[in-house]
RNA sequence: GGCCAGGUAGCUCAGUUGGUAGAGCAGCGGACUGAAAAUCCGCGUGUCGGCGGUUCGAUUCCGUCCCUGGCCA
């Protein structure tokens, strides 16, 4: 925001969760002020029920980025999504086109299958793919069996090049993250998250994708009495602690380590180093 | 003060007919090219409450002390 303040921006949220509309308080989604301020992109851009994908998303990001260059206004995208990155900067490869009703025939008769079975399943029909979790394995599966190709080999020889090269700017406060994170979900609890759960009972399918954001499984326990407001609130920070240690790891591993600065939010510096890492040419 | 039940991993607990112990959760590490805040994989030495005794050997049996909970005074 403060860098909205010198240069004309849009933020572009890579953020699987801020794409849901009316899931807010429990996913952080900007303030209205900001968000009145500055254009957003990414946020509300669907309803919970929809089921989304990191290829869509990167096929927006990449409309919306040409817009904000268009008016003059530099795109800074921001957001915990790893996976959504990746799918901008280094597009996946391309999908042959598929049938589908078929398709979704397969994945409902797939969905029934235990893990196990289809990690057997997996070794026998692309064996590179089989020691990773049950929603790679599907994808895995449906791919060989629909294309006749297994999808490891499609990876490589249906590759796209890369869209851009990007700059990364990770934000940790390091061994305070704990710290952090418990006021975080305070605030969240103090800002009505409740309330917003509530509602959301009434209108959204006990299923839809949305609800899988971290904590939201809790909140809704508790505000149907199954579980106490203190042990909802242990839940929601256990469960934030761990997709932030997987977060970490995603970073750690998963991105170009020259192309990351990462700056602590509570060093005195902190601000300096964001904007020198800000007017470093922006290629991002 | 008396009786009973406990005291084992950060937490909740299991177990050892005496040969120094293991699960879940937490934590840590890792994978992940169209569900990714998702989905998975790997990692377990801790004065077995303290001190004495019996024993080749005690976390296990005995004594004693301390702590916690319950009941009775």
């Amino acid at each position: 925001m403060r860098i909205a303040d010198t240069a004309p921006l849009t933020v572009v949220s890579a953020d699987s969760r801020q794409i849901y509309r009316r899931f807010d308080v429990g996913t952080a989604k900007p303030p209205a002020a900001d968000r009145g301020r500055v254009p957003h992109d990414g946020i509300d851009i669907v309803e919970p029920e929809e089921r989304y994908s990191a290829a869509r998303w990167a096929e927006c990001a990449r409309v919306w980025i040409t817009t904000a260059r268009d008016e003059l206004r530099t795109p800074a995208i921001v957001g915990g999504t790893g996976f959504y990155l990746r799918a901008l900067t280094s597009p996946f490869f391309e999908e042959p086109s598929l049938d589908h009703d078929l398709r979704t025939r397969l994945l409902a008769q797939l969905d029934l299958l235990e893990t196990e079975t289809l990690r057997r399943w997996c070794t026998a029909l692309d064996p590179a793919r089989a020691s990773l979790g049950r929603t790679q394995l599907l994808r895995a599966v449906e791919i060989a069996l629909l294309t006749g190709v297994p999808i490891s080999r499609l990876h490589q020889e249906a590759a796209r090049p890369p869209y851009a090269r990007a700059r990364y700017l990770v934000v940790d406060p390091g061994p305070g993250l704990s710290g952090w994170i418990e006021r975080r979900v305070d605030a969240m609890l103090a800002g009505g998250w409740d309330g917003e759960v509530e509602t959301l009972i009434q209108t959204v399918a006990p299923d839809a994708p949305a609800w899988k954001a971290t904590g939201y499984g809790a909140v809704r326990d508790w505000v149907g009495g199954r579980l106490t407001r203190d042990a909802a609130r242990t839940r929601v920070i256990v469960e934030t602690r761990r997709y932030a240690k997987r977060q970490r790891t995603w970073f750690r591993h998963q991105l170009a380590k020259e192309a990351v600065t990462k700056v602590d939010p509570r060093a005195p510096d902190a601000m300096d180093l964001v904007w020198k890492w800000w007017n470093q040419s922006d290629d991002e």
